[in-house]
DNA sequence: GACGCCCTTTGACAGAGGTCAATGCATGGG
DNA sequence: CCCATGCATTGACCTCTGTCAAAGGGCGTC
């Protein structure tokens, strides 16, 4: 592989962002449920070679509230948040996203909030600029990237009746029902969240005490256990989902 | 005028929803704001066909959360509200809309939210699965609707910050510009808002007492007028920038 | 295997906002 | 034009959650 073209590629990118090399599509894990899925092959190889891929370490920002909007991504592997920040420092985790879904802003010239991982992750990373032109010309690309922003929002304004409506114990069992439905649990039943404690706050709009009170009151009431810092069984689900809804 | 032809036509819409007549897009107000505005002369001809005109109430509900998914529809006039609410009745406003928006949920089977007129309003209503059709063979179609949900999905993450992070304070002030930026005051600088201060209240988050009292402290300190119920004059813009970031 | 860091938990207290209740006052109907 | 109705305002009080501070305990490192 040529070392000239890799750092040619790499002075665009934020720092420590490292390219990936010997990527091939067939092989690629989320490549039935990606927004390139109902790509013909030769689209797909098209749309590889716009793109690049490339490795995160847990804590690192692809992207910035309010930068330019240069790239967009689909995420191949690992857990990344998406927020936003009062002028004063107050954070709101504004989206959580997994392996094969969608970040960035396309046909935007702004990133409207930052994007940064949670775990390590591997990203598909195009330029805005020759996603958007390629998303132009293939229908079935937009028609993905559509339904897949129409479930977002739907999603999205889900949670505004948990920010806006609900109390710290039900956004708490709002939470840990959300999170049980999306990570699989071990043999053991234990999730492994992907989540600090403060993240977890960032998520609800309450402070990490709050959080911590409540969870400490939901494994005193045998609803849940806590094992360790990350680790949650989820002991009585039909307990938690009348906790989710009313208190 | 066809008296059976309409009848026909009101027993697949909700009650009280008129359809209107002599409906034609070249005359249409929000003709190249809508979703419709890039579609050739005959396209937008078809589609028109696939739709008509109906009248609401201020008060009239078009869609109701959890509901089989019917129809979609372009805002010709007027504003609704688009809200969901918990089991035991707390109600959150997830998004406001006016002339020009667009309403439904295409390719879905469900309505995520309850769709109600603030304001009598005239809409332009499809049938969801002719709407889906006509939408999948037309890229330009399906790429506004992409741009819109992609901005309402922006602006709705940005409400998360509100809702979760900010104070009643900077709520009120927060909504109060959003109103002044979307609205047109009159030549006395007033602005006449589409929703009751319940409303507001369901928008922000907040109680309805909450609201009245923030309202009045603004006034107080002369950064507002209020004119009546509806009314609203923005006497210190910059005051209101500042109340509304950092309380 | 022990140490130290930092995340988490717990406690005490305060205050923002919710709740309940009564009064005020636009607005539309008679 | 006046009255009645329902929305809005105001007040008193209380509770939930935030704030500040200290102690506890995983987890990585040496």
């Amino acid at each position: 592989m040529n070392m000239q073209f890799d750092m040619a590629q790499n002075a665009a990118l934020p720092t420590m962002v490292r390219p990936c090399v010997g990527h091939n599509c067939e092989r690629c894990d989320v490549r039935d449920r990606a927004i390139c899925a109902d790509l013909s092959a030769s689209d797909r190889d098209a749309l590889s070679r716009i793109g690049r891929r490339v490795s995160l370490k847990a804590g690192q920002t692809v992207m910035w509230e309010g930068d330019d909007n240069m790239v967009v991504a689909n995420v191949v592997e690992g857990t990344l948040k998406l927020a936003t920040s009062t002028g004063d420092g107050r954070e709101q985790i504004v989206g959580v996203v997994y392996a094969s879904d969608f970040i960035g802003r396309p046909f935007g010239a702004r990133t409207p909030h930052s994007v940064t991982a949670l775990t390590d992750a591997r990203l598909c990373l195009f330029p805005r600029g020759a996603f958007d032109g390629f998303a132009r010309d293939h229908a079935e690309l937009q028609h993905r990237l559509l339904q897949r922003t129409l479930d977002d929002l739907d999603r999205t304004r889900a949670w505004m009746l948990l920010l806006g409506r609900k109390t710290a114990r039900e956004k708490v069992a709002t939470f840990l029902l959300d999170m049980g439905r999306r990570l699989r649990a071990d043999r053991d039943g234990v999730i492994d969240l992907p989540l600090s404690r403060q993240q977890i706050a960032d998520i609800l709009g309450i402070t990490i005490e709050t959080v911590s009170r409540q969870m400490t009151e939901l494994k005193r009431g045998g609803t849940i256990d806590l094992i360790g810092r990350r680790g949650v069984r989820l002991v009585d689900m039909a307990e938690l989902e009348a906790l989710a809804e009313a208190g």
